[in-house]
DNA sequence: GTAAATTATGTTATAGAGTAACAGTCAAGA
DNA sequence: TCTTGACTGTTACTCTATAACATAATTTAC
């Protein structure tokens, strides 16, 4: 069951991550087959890789786990495969980090909040909309007009806070 | 006469630049004092630079610079000046861009949204403290603790807006 | 069903961004 | 004046990203 607008994020929770990552999977081929988008095996594989962990994974990180799987060992491999899966708005790329996650909210028009935990890199996304209202009104006092925006956030997760406390 | 928090950004209108860099860097020059920090030559040549106009700039461009100047023709040599400015707020990096720029309200405490146009590659920064607080709301329901942020929003200026239309 | 057009993949080569480590220099305080 | 710490310069390298072209697979048009 996807979530809804205003579900919070799945990832600092306990949760079914199998179902959780299956499902997503399920999505995405909805979703390309809708568009005529093509989730090809090392699309598909790139998605899978991301999934696996709720964490940002660089390119040549990427890279590595497919040339283990077989498929080419050159970074534009990896790069080609992560630009597909961002313009299908079924990954994220995250300035930051130099590094791309898993979308968790696929087929949402969303401009997401991305949370980087500091400590154990764990990465969520909320919907980011009352954000993106914040940044529209700031914007308009300067007659700007916003199109796209990067939000990330660098703190604690819910888990490494308790640790810290 | 430094920015309040409540002024619009300065970058997208008309005003008198001359003035608007050496009050800024009369206000760096204070502000270091009163820390004990030093802008030494590289430094305060590195802030001119980045005031010069408003808008980013890469980190070889501005080495590129500094070597006409007779500084050291090494990346190190800009990456530290620019770290430094960064550190002591008086510029901010732009992660979206791969850049830097100058803060235009250096001492205040403030966790800037940047505005960027995609025609013109001007950019302004907000105080953004509506969107610090929208990004606050929305990470407290995952139970997240935010420290520092990244808001960057992409778009077109009131200028660039006149001309498309 | 086959040919042409499109889209995707693989590879080479290179450009751009950022940093670790060490040597030399300068400035401030004891 | 000497020592200490901070700053600058340089070497060398790592990580990130893309242009350009050859090959293979799919889709579309006939």
């Amino acid at each position: 069951m996807p979530l809804t607008s205003t579900d919070p994020p799945l990832a600092f929770q306990d949760h079914d991550h199998a179902g959780c990552c299956g499902g997503l999977i399920g999505q995405a081929e909805t979703l390309a087959a809708e568009r005529g988008a093509r989730l090809t095996p090392v699309r598909r594989r790139v998605l899978e890789i991301l999934l696996a962990e709720h964490r940002a994974f660089g390119a040549y990180e990427v890279l590595e786990r497919l040339v283990r799987d077989g498929f080419g060992n050159q970074p534009p491999v990896a790069y080609r495969a992560l630009d597909f899966l961002v313009d299908q708005g079924l990954a994220h790329r995250i300035s930051r980090l130099n590094a791309f996650m898993a979308c968790t909210r696929p087929g949402q028009m969303h401009t997401p909040a991305v949370l980087i935990c500091r400590t154990c890199h764990m990465v969520a996304e909320t919907p980011g909309t009352l954000v993106r209202d914040a940044i529209d009104r700031d914007a308009a006092t300067a007659g700007f007009v916003v199109e796209r925006t990067t939000v990330e956030a660098l703190g604690l997760c819910p888990a490494c806070q308790r640790v810290a406390a």
